[in-house]
DNA sequence: ACAAAAAATGACCACCTGGTCACCCTTACT
DNA sequence: AGTAAGGGTGACCAGGTGGTCATTTTTTGT
């Protein structure tokens, strides 16, 4: 048996949970390819040989901490759509941005690996784990963006598949901002208290709602 | 000397800009660190002592590359500005996005670097290089906006900061779309004709000038 | 033709990487 | 007490890294 993943899921929780913390700080510090069992296992005061066992190789071990990372990426989201149905689409686009504002400070490691793997070709994972994020985020907005334009409350005409990416496009900047601080670009966000966060997010969706230019 | 940078510059033309060629597009495949200087020798079929000779280090060959990219940068921008001053606002936001798009499609190799610097902490130059370019983009806007705020073209009581924010995350969003698959999310911006990121370009202003709520 | 300067070379180095595995220690069961 | 199994270990391996430098080759100047 190449790894013995029982071995692992048989520890006591607690060094359980501190391999996986330590691994998890590692990648997200350093990437795939830069992060060094020899300084996870050396923080972690076991031998190598050990990680080895759990996971197989270095490969297994990035599976593991990062298997069901989409379905966490998911699961906020579909609550706020479900807890707002009827709602004012803007309302419910302001309240999905908070939602992922959550998520990304619950888990900003996670976060700090998606990152990292967006850009970067060669990553493990890479293309299905960010098809599926991505497909996920467009197959949340879609319905929003129907609902609401069989509701009347976006222009007509609108063409729906520029407008999801619209919104896709400003609420991952805005996530991006509160967690690289060259992103921020002036707006503040970047660790940010709470309650400013909560206004940026309102004027960000106002300027969804209404545009910039002068109201004609 | 450590590196000698003038037997560099000595070469003749074509080898060069072979080496350089090369150079780039190891970086912008593999990033810094995966980047291999055997690798790079190899395909030129040059002894790797050279490359040393050329540039003292892994780090000074980088340098050497990106050394003065930031000025490419900013250039293509300065001269739109300048060549629609006066013009009504949104039109040349348009135009500035699209003259990003021509400046990626002229440059893919230093824009992949630079994406994959975006969120790679420990990529030499990052916070030099970073820094400047995206300062070179607020500083850019900004004074597009408070010219568009006394002509009257923006909304009364607009946060210029938010605005100028906004901006950039569409317009930035809108060009790595047109360079990663996974981000275009449905608009159909990557590896698209010119004529389609025109329209697209165009549709994108629109949100941004009208927004997309139902006009009250 | 000769010498001096410049450029190119690639074997070599120390170091780090992911990965292996024979051995040891502890626990559990009979 | 004896045995079997599972978990833990770290010296060791092959391979790749950035970097060096004594040596050779090429160019230049006279």
């Amino acid at each position: 048996m190449a790894s013995s993943r029982k071995t692992f899921e048989n520890l006591p929780d607690e060094k359980r949970q501190n391999v996986l913390a330590e691994a998890t700080l590692e990648f997200a510090e350093h990437g795939y390819h830069q992060a060094s069992i020899n300084r996870i296992v050396g923080r972690l005061g076991i031998a190598k040989g050990s990680l080895f066992k759990y996971f197989g190789n270095k490969q297994g071990l990035f599976d593991y901490i990062f298997g069901h990372a989409v379905d966490q990426f998911k699961k906020p989201l579909k609550d706020i759509r479900e807890t707002t149905s009827g709602k004012d689409f803007f309302e419910r686009i302001e309240k999905s941005l908070l939602a992922s504002v959550d998520f990304i400070e619950a888990h900003p490691l996670i976060y700090r690996i998606y990152l990292k793997m967006l850009f970067q070709e060669n990553f493990p994972l890479r293309d299905k784990f960010l098809s599926e994020v991505r497909q996920s985020s467009i197959k949340y907005l879609r319905p929003l963006v129907t609902e609401a334009i069989a509701a009347g409350q976006l222009r007509a005409g609108i063409d729906p598949d520029m407008a999801v990416f619209h919104l896709d496009s400003v609420m991952d900047r805005f996530l991006q901002a509160c967690a690289v601080p060259f992103l921020d670009g002036g707006a503040g966000l970047y660790d940010a208290d709470r309650t400013i966060i909560e206004d940026k997010a309102h004027a960000i969706t106002d300027f969804l709602r209404h545009g910039m230019g002068t109201i004609s």
